[in-house]
DNA sequence: TAAATTTCCATGATATCCCATAATGTGGCA
DNA sequence: TGCCACATTATGGGATATCATGGAAATTTA
């Protein structure tokens, strides 16, 4: 069925930094693992560059696997090549559900996007993205305040047809 | 799985050049040395020569493998390829992780860079760099900037999209 | 034989595993 | 439709393994 990444959630972060993914995203992270049977436990990627930088942006293996694809066809030394390979290979980091569903937020992870004793995930379609949850009520502020002004030709909505093949 | 270099992390040199590899990349060493077994400890090569010249790379066996299979498909006496094999295998070395997953930099490789007592590793996908930490946020900011100067359809980010299939 | 390497051992800090429990959700069935 | 039995989920605590790092002993090299 290729399951996408729907919804959001919030999860606490115990004080070793563990985290619960949310039951939905698990079963698109297996999908997404390869490798991934029954007795395992499914990898993924987790990239925290980002242009963005304030918040975490989890990937499935072969969602990631496609990517990394595209810049090997890069110019091997390619300055083009080199800065998508400081963004997605660089500042990125695998991962790995443990048996109950978590994963470990390192420090510098946690760090890096604010986050305290709680975290929202939120579904992006082949991506997830993790939030301090005060930062995503912002961001989704942002976005509602630039949807708002966009005049009627601007709305994405209306442009979402006009793509089609 | 097929793992790549992923992530940065700092580690110390001491006083006889031994440093610490990170531990992911200790895997994706081991799986990219056809010779390694459970028992051993996996080589793997360090090009010092670089385009760059103040970081050194570090690639599995099999990456740089394919790195000398496409160097051999030039021209036998062409003055690009005395350039490549001269940067690729003149100015490389073997290496092996010891039992810790330790390496050690001799004083010319520490020179080449100018570390001291600090080094930052980073992956690349198909390859590490390492980097003495302060060159290494230089280079970092550098991209940065590069990247926000681009114009919308230099980006690369885009670029890759337009590569698709 | 002095200096430089390599090997072996030691230890604190992290991270991982294993078990426990409460909360929530699901389906069946009267 | 209301309730119970069971599976899944969310979360915490302690034990165990792995990692990063330093120092001493053994070995090599010049």
């Amino acid at each position: 069925m290729t399951r996408r990444f729907r919804g959001e959630s919030l999860h606490k972060v115990d004080t070793k930094g563990r985290v619960s993914v949310p039951a939905a995203f698990r079963r698109v992270l297996e999908e997404g693992d390869p490798d991934f049977t029954g007795g395992s436990f499914p990898n993924f990627v987790i990239v925290y560059g980002g242009v963005r930088g304030n918040c975490l942006e989890g990937y499935t293996i072969s969602a990631i696997t496609k990517v990394d694809k595209l810049i090997s066809k890069m110019p091997r030394f390619s300055r083009d090549r080199e800065i998508l390979e400081r963004f997605i290979n660089t500042q990125s980091t695998y991962m790995q559900l443990d048996e109950t569903g978590r994963i470990v937020l390192s420090l510098k992870l946690k760090e890096k996007i604010g986050i305290k004793d709680e975290a929202l995930f939120a579904g992006m379609g082949e991506k997830f993205q993790i939030w301090e949850p005060k930062n995503y009520q912002n961001e989704v502020d942002d976005l509602d305040l630039a949807f708002k002004n966009l005049s009627e030709d601007e709305n994405p909505f209306l442009k979402l047809d006009q793509l089609q093949d």
